[in-house]
DNA sequence: CTCATATAGTTCAGGCAATGAACTAAAGCT
DNA sequence: AGCTTTAGTTCATTGCCTGAACTATATGAG
C-alpha cells in the first residue's frame, strides 16, 4: 500500500513551513521505528534507516541528537551474520513517564519506561465519592512524589506525567468539566503541583479514553481500530481509529453510555432518557438484579452478583443479559455512525462477559448485521489498570512524536 | 491562539521527510491563502506573506510557481494608500472541475471554477432505478463530454472531476460497494472514461458526504462542525468535523439512517432493525401517511403528503412528526458518539423542516439535553445540487491542498 | 514640480537538512 | 591472509527558507 504524502500544516492551521520542521519530523520519525521495534530486539541505525526510508546518513545524525537528549541509548552489538555488526539502540530505560489516575474509590501512581514497561506501582485505598478536589489531589501528589523518589533511587528520571479521571475532560485548561462520581462540576486542577518540575508536565486524561489508549497498545491482535466500552459506575468509551484516539470536535466523543437505547425508559444522570447507562451501569444492573449497592461496598455487590449469575438466580441473570443486548444496540448504532467494527470489553463488562457475550452478540446481529464478526468482540488485555497504563502511554507516545521538545 | 507544530508524517506514515516536502507544504499554504480571501478582493503578494507568516521573499517565488502552473492569475492593481500598489492575485477562472452525479431520477454535470462557482449545469432525466451501471455511466460519459466542450469553447479547461452517487463506495478502487435504489452491488466504474485526459481524474463521492461538503462551504454561519443528514428514499449522512469530512476508518462513517431508534421496529434493507431509515426515509413516511409510493413518481408523492399536511391530514402530520422525533433521537445518540451538536437537515429532511422542526427540538431535548441549541438545527443552504457542489468542491479543495500535482 | 515616505516586490548571501557517493570499520567466509 | 559483506561516517551537492539590502511605484507635503 501506498502511503499518503506527506502533509506540513493542515488546511487551517496556518503555519508556514521551514527546513527545520523536517529534522522535527525525522527525529520522530526515527525515535517512532525505535519504538515500534518488537521489544527484546534493538535496531541498527541501518535497520532503522530501512524502515524509515531515510538515507543512512540522516539517521546516523538523528540518532546522535536522540542519544544528546538522553531519549535512546546504544546497547551491545548486532550480528547480522557476515558483515559489521550493528550496534543496538533502544528506548532510554533510565527515562520515564508517571500514569496516575484518581477513582471513586482509589488514588494511583506508576512508573512507566519509555518502552511502555511498568516499573513502580502504587496503590492507594481512599473514598473519593462526593470528595473536595483539593485535598484529593494533594493527597496524589504526595503519593506520586513517593513513587518518584522510590524511582529516582533507581536511577530513572520522570519527564512527564499523565491523569486520568472518570469524568469529562478539558485537556487543555486542565479542567474536570464534570465527574458524577467524585462529584466534581468545573474544577481546575493544578497539574504541575502533581510532578514539579517535570520537563513535559502532566496531561489531563478521561478514563476510559485512557484505558482505550492502553487497550490501543497491548492488544494481543494489534487492532488499530475499535471502541472500547468501560463498564463502570456510569458506562464510558473511547473511539481509537488508525491507532489515534478519536475525541471529536469538543474532546468527548465516544460516550456511548448515552446513546439512547431505550426511547421510552428512565432519566438518566445526564439529563437524558433511556441512555445504555441506564440498563448497564453497575447501579442499573445491582437493582435489576435485586441487589442493593447500599449495603456494602461495590466491590462486594459486585461479588454478590457473580455469585448469583454462577447459580443461575434468574433475576441476576436477565439483568445482565438485558444490559448485553442494550449494549448491542448501542454499539450497533456506534459502528453506524462511526464507521467502527470491532469493540473491546472493559470494567465490568469484562468481568460479565460469559453471561453478557450471547446476548450481545444477539443484538448485533439483529441491529447491525455484518458488522462486528464474533471475534471483534473481545474483552480488555489491560484489566483494571488501563486508564493508568494509557495515560502515561499517551504522554510517552506524544515524547515520541515530538522528541525534540526535549532540549536536544 | 497558538497553532499547532506542524508535522510532516504521521505516526503511522513511514514516509521520510526531505526539504521537498517544505515547499509542497508551503505551495499549499500559499493557494489556500489565495483561496480563502474574501470574494471580490484579490490578495498581494505581500498580504499572503502576511496571512501564511512566510517572508515575501519565499512567497514570491511561491507564486512563481502556481503563476507557471495556471493555478492563479495576475490581475489588476490593488492600491493600499501609500505605497506602490500591490498585484492582485486570484485562483484562475479559465481552470475548472467538473462535478458529476448519477441519482435515482437523473444524471447531471456541471462545471465549477477553482473559487467554487458554478459556470454550467445540465441535468439530463432518467429512471436508474434497478439500472445497469454501464449504460447509466456511458450516457453520463456523453453528457460530461457536451458540457465540456462548451466549457472548452469558452476558454475552460477541466482539470479533474467529482462523481458522487448515492450508495457506499469505495473511492480508491472505484467501487460502488452498495447503492439499493439504483440495484447496484459492488459494481467498478470506469471513472476516467468520464473525462478522458484530464489532469486529475475524477473521484468517486457518496452523495451525502459530498452534500456535507457543499454545505460546509456554503453554510452562512460558517460551521465546521455539523452532522449532514439526508432525507432521500434512504436517510444518508455526513460528519464534518475540523472542516474535514470525518469518513471513519473504512470510509462509511455517518450512516445515521441505520442507528437503532426503534429497538422493536420492522426490517431495514441493510438487514437491521428498526433503523432511522425505516421510520423517516421517503418510502416510510409517504406508506405511513396514507399515500402510495407506487401510484406516480416519487416527486409526485411528495407533493402530495405537502398539501396533506398543509390541510392538516392527521395521518400525514403524525407521520412526519414521528420522522422528526426519531430522527431526534439518532442525533441525540450521534451526538455522543461524535460529539457534534449541529445539523444540517437536507434532502426531504429540508423540505419538511416546518413539520419536522417541533417534534425534532422536542425529542433532541428529551434524548440529549444541552446538546443541539435551536438555532443549530438548520436547513441546508445548497439545496438539491448539494452532492454535484461537494463533489467539485472536495476535487477542488485536495487539489488546493496539493498543488504541486499539477506539473509546475 | 520635487522630494520624502511608505509599501510592494526582487535579489542575494547564509544557514540548515537531506542526499548520494566515497570511505572507514568490523565482522564472517574461504 | 585475503575477499566479501554489512555498518556507520564524512563530505560535496542540492534545495528551500530567511533576513537584509535593494529596486519599483505609489501618495502627499512643501
Amino acid at each position: 500500500m501506498v502511503m499518503p504524502a506527506p502533509a506540513l500544516a493542515g488546511p487551517g492551521g496556518a503555519a508556514p513551513g521551514s527546513v527545520g520542521d523536517v529534522r522535527r519530523s525525522n527525529l520522530a520519525l526515527v525515535l517512532g521505528a525505535i519504538a515500534e521495534f518488537p521489544p527484546g530486539t534493538h535496531p541498527s541505525r541501518a535497520q532503522v534507516a530501512g524502515a524509515t526510508g531515510l538515507t543512512k546518513a540522516s539517521v546516523s545524525s538523528l540518532v546522535l541528537d536522540l542519544l544528546d537528549a538522553g531519549i535512546i541509548r546504544e546497547i551491545g552489538l548486532n550480528p547480522q551474520g557476515r558483515g559489521r555488526p550493528g550496534v543496538g539502540l533502544e528506548l532510554s530505560p533510565s527515562r520515564a513517564v508517571m500514569g496516575m489516575e484518581i477513582n471513586v474509590d482509589y488514588i494511583s501512581a506508576a512508573v512507566v519506561d519509555l518502552a511502555g514497561t511498568v516499573l513502580l506501582r502504587e496503590l492507594q485505598e481512599r473514598d473519593n465519592r462526593n470528595s473536595q478536589d483539593m485535598p484529593v489531589l494533594a493527597a496524589l501528589a504526595v503519593l506520586a512524589a513517593r513513587v518518584r523518589s522510590t524511582a529516582g533511587e533507581q536511577g530513572v528520571e520522570i519527564l512527564g506525567g499523565g491523569l486520568a479521571v472518570p469524568g469529562l475532560v478539558d485537556p487543555a485548561g486542565a479542567r474536570v468539566l464534570t465527574a458524577p462520581n467524585l462529584g466534581w462540576v468545573n474544577v481546575y486542577l493544578d497539574l504541575d503541583a502533581l510532578l514539579p518540575e517535570a520537563a513535559l508536565g502532566v496531561e489531563l486524561f478521561n478514563e476510559a479514553n485512557a484505558a482505550a489508549l492502553a487497550e490501543l497498545r497491548h492488544r494481543p491482535d494489534g487492532a488499530s481500530n475499535f471502541l472500547f466500552v468501560s463498564g463502570e459506575v456510569g458506562v464510558g468509551g473511547g473511539i481509537v481509529i488508525g491507532s489515534e484516539l478519536f475525541t471529536g470536535p469538543g474532546g468527548h466523543a465516544g460516550e456511548v453510555g448515552h446513546i439512547v437505547v431505550d426511547p421510552d425508559g428512565g432519566h438518566c444522570s445526564c439529563g437524558g432518557t433511556g441512555c445504555l447507562e441506564t440498563v448497564a451501569g453497575q447501579d442499573a444492573i445491582f437493582s435489576a438484579a435485586g441487589l442493593a449497592p447500599e449495603g456494602g461496598s461495590r466491590s462486594a455487590t459486585m461479588s454478590a452478583l457473580l455469585r448469583a449469575l454462577e447459580s443461575g438466580v434468574p433475576k441476576a441473570v436477565s439483568a445482565v443479559e438485558r444490559a448485553g443486548y442494550c449494549l448491542g444496540m448501542a454499539l450497533a448504532s456506534t459502528a453506524r455512525v462511526v464507521d467502527i467494527d470491532s469493540v473491546v470489553l472493559g470494567g465490568h463488562f469484562a468481568v460479565l462477559e460469559p453471561w453478557l457475550r450471547a446476548p450481545l452478540l444477539n443484538s448485533l446481529h439483529k441491529y447491525a448485521p455484518g458488522k462486528y464478526a464474533s471475534e471483534h468482540v473481545t474483552v480488555s488485555a489491560v484489566g483494571e489498570f488501563g486508564a493508568l497504563l494509557g495515560a502515561a502511554g499517551s504522554v510517552i507516545r506524544s515524547l515520541v512524536e515530538a522528541p525534540h521538545r526535549l532540549h536536544a
